[in-house]
DNA sequence: CCCGGAATTTGCCTCAGCGCAAACAAGGGA
DNA sequence: TCCCTTGTTTGCGCTGAGGCAAATTCCGGG
């Protein structure tokens, strides 16, 4: 490993409590991958051999349904871990994961999950402290599923992804990463058609600046207001 | 503890892995008691002092929204465990435990979580794995209610209640606790109203037959078709 | 600079399922 | 036993949002 990511790595709250030799040991036995955008980081259903780290780009995890839907889990920034079957008590992937971009990561054999469990106790509580967050996620999106209408489960989801990739322009907070209708319409459980009416209504009221694979956020207080449920037509 | 609760306690998942001795220990730290139907167990936003091992009867894990809105996000069966906010991070419970029925549980101070999780890894190690499955579940359950529809998800919804809790009569398999139709919406995000459509055309179909806060499914198969969306209507 | 494929926009139609409201059981307690 | 509260059924109208289809725009590659 290069000692250039070493400083960066060292600084990320999966590593919180974990001793500068200890960490070292831990990135000697990982191994540094790129993959190219749009390519499988790990896949559905596949063994999974490796976790990993994200240290640069995005990460889209896509659950497929047996009759062709596709629903997007979440999307993964760097510094965050991915593919932890392990610690959920998997042997497979449960989802595929794609680049959004390029993407720089670090890879671990998945049997060294249950060493480092073992050997780092800061760690696996830090894992753990993820997956509960994770659940906790997770929950909340079935609650929007479940309670809120089709413009406030968009305008949460853009509100989500500025907050955690959202990259300050003159116009606005922009999402760092390519993305498309279709995959905000796979984040929210509609479709494309009726996320991009949405989009449209809003440039109109100049909430949102959007184009193709790039939606930028101009008054996010106003976006707000509609993912809560407030806005004028209530 | 009474001995009696001792030779049941032993055989469950979350104590596999675990010596007699270490879990005589635990017992002995925890102080048994009994919740009355309808009554909580904890409550969301509530300091989460303790954690519970459910021992006799049915828990209903609800979640109330800002807006009035009620999602039940699951039930508990005897032998899991609940209210272990501690596992995530947490220091309020995230949620609202009503006993459907008259329950018996065992309870531990939250501050215990992390002597035993120290203490004995087998338990740590059990309790994260159903914290990795409830992940998984949720997930399938933001699935559910991002491609299915209505009558599919209430459909999915009977089969996990009879699976989890179903109590085989000589009519069907019946739910074994009192749930209404309320109480299924909630379960599935929809309406009671759209919930006693479906269960009247399925008993005129001779699918289940129900009553007031009773369900009992008549064939599951059929009904499996249903959830499926194999049935006739596509 | 031009072309082809991919992403996006929009119009139009349809319908699943919600809201409202009223009537209707079914237990449990006095 | 009767009453009263709580749960259930059902009719009716409405609409949010999906399906289909066609037009349009944009970007990258040749």
């Amino acid at each position: 490993m290069a000692s250039l990511d070493r400083s960066l790595i060292a600084g990320l709250p999966v590593f919180e409590g974990i001793a500068s030799a200890d960490l070292d040991r831990m990135i000697g036995q990982a191994r540094s991958i790129r993959i190219a955008k749009d390519q499988p980081v790990f896949e559905q259903e596949q063994e999974a051999h490796s976790f990993f780290l994200l240290l640069d780009g995005h990460v889209r995890v896509v659950k497929s349904t047996p009759d062709g839907h596709e629903v997007t889990v979440r999307y993964i920034s760097p510094g965050e871990l991915m593919g932890i079957a392990s610690a959920l008590g998997r042997t497979t992937y449960p989802a595929n994961a794609l680049a959004a971009v390029d993407c720089v990561a670090l890879a671990w054999p998945s049997q060294l999950w249950a060493t480092f469990a073992a050997s780092y106790p800061s760690f696996s509580a830090n894992a753990y402290k993820a997956v509960g967050i994770r659940l906790q996620d997770a929950h909340a999106r079935v609650i929007e599923m479940s309670t809120e209408q089709v413009e406030q489960r968009v305008a949460h989801a853009l509100l989500k992804l500025i907050k955690q990739s959202g990259k300050k322009t003159e116009a606005g907070i922009m999402i760092d990463f390519p993305i498309s209708r279709q995959d905000v319409a796979e984040m929210t459980g509609t479709t494309l058609h009726t996320v991009s009416r949405l989009l449209s209504a809003w440039e109109d009221q100049g909430l949102v600046k959007s184009g193709r694979q790039r939606v930028v956020v101009v008054e996010p207080h106003r976006l707000l207001v509609i993912a809560e449920g407030r806005s004028a037509k209530g």
